[in-house]
DNA sequence: AATTTCGGATGACAAATGTCATTCTCGGTT
DNA sequence: AACCGAGAATGACATTTGTCATCCGAAATT
């Protein structure tokens, strides 16, 4: 199978290129270093599989996993991430990816996910589906914009300018999303949710 | 020379061990998937050199390389991480490493770099030394220390109590650090830091 | 049809944050 | 010896945050 490698790491890029290149049923045949670089390969290389960071240069490896569907490309992506992130596993999931693997793995879960794809299936730890089912979301998506806009540091006044909403609203939205995630501050409501995957 | 290899990740890890085995002149005599573990190996394999991660579970790669240090071990260290942070770059060359890359480098300069170090050498590039050196903190070790407890979320009142100062010296030391960075709030202070390196 | 629940929206008030002026000590400079 | 600058320390005051009570509309339930 004709494969590409997305990744920002070098070494990893490298190595991984390197070491699938072994195999005798794989070939690489490109190696991007940024969203667009691999949106770019996969139009003109079109190659059967993509292996795909998520968060890169440009465009990232989601983006570019639902530009893929959107376009009806002949490409399958098996999505390779540190981050076992709620948010990034939803959204991959809707861009129909086939596999979603986390760099944690041993090298070796790797091309086993790549045949596996290849032929036919879905290569997704049943762990991780898991934890993303627990970890459920507590706020409304109402609230999860909010957090955005807590995290980016903006003051209430600022946020009610952007959302066209008093202060007093957004006061209100703050101290609710304080209480639902048992945070005591705003500090510590981002690093909650960014350790549950609700920030992304 | 006899390698090991200590890095969480398992294909990382994994890839870079294969790779480097296939080197003539370079053995992998050891994989750790965290610090203590490359602790004992070091101990007990006593290999040539360690490619180390920083951010590793139970011992940092920094943790790790100061142990060796002190313990006048023959062993060389090549930090290989994905943070060009000044404060993780200045405890590695404190901890006397003798290699620092980037995983954003090219897999090629990984093998050289531990042929330059094997040969008495260090591998550490100047851009990275230059980058931190231009981007010096601009707090005192004081403001680092209350911007630590900013970063974990602490009230004024809750840092006053474990400084053993009142709550409007450590309200003026936040302002202080507030204006230092341009920060508009303590979640802005927290994002530059973090981006400068400034906080780890 | 009536009632209940939930999310969205707001402002009063207490608590916390951030700014500013001020004082003190220590080390460096003249 | 005298002076200056920087860091450490503090509290008054203005601004912002966070809590709480309240109201409204829509959807779900009875």
């Amino acid at each position: 199978m004709r494969v590409i490698v997305a990744e920002d790491q070098g070494m990893l890029r490298g190595a991984l290129s390197a070491l699938l290149d072994l195999e005798e049923d794989i070939e690489v045949v490109g190696q991007a270093a940024n969203g667009e670089q691999a949106l770019d390969m996969i139009q003109s290389l079109k190659p059967d599989l993509c292996i795909m960071d998520i968060e890169m240069p440009k465009l990232t490896g989601l983006d570019v996993a639902e530009n893929i569907k959107q376009n009806n490309m002949a490409c399958r992506v098996v999505i390779l991430t540190t981050f076992s992130r709620s948010g990034y596993f939803q959204r991959a999931m809707k861009a129909g990816v086939h596999g979603y693997l986390l760099k944690d793995a041993p090298i070796q879960e790797l091309s086993e996910a790549l045949r596996k794809v290849e032929q036919g299936g879905r290569a997704i730890s049943p762990e991780l589906a898991l934890q993303f089912w627990e970890a459920e979301n507590p706020l409304t998506s109402k609230e999860q914009d909010i957090l955005k806009l807590i995290a980016q540091g903006l003051s209430a006044g600022e946020m009610a300018k952007q959302l066209f909403l008093s202060s007093g609203t957004i006061r209100n939205y703050v101290s609710e999303i304080l209480q639902k995630l048992e945070a005591k501050n705003r500090i510590d409501a981002i690093a909650i949710a960014e350790k549950n995957g609700w920030l992304s």
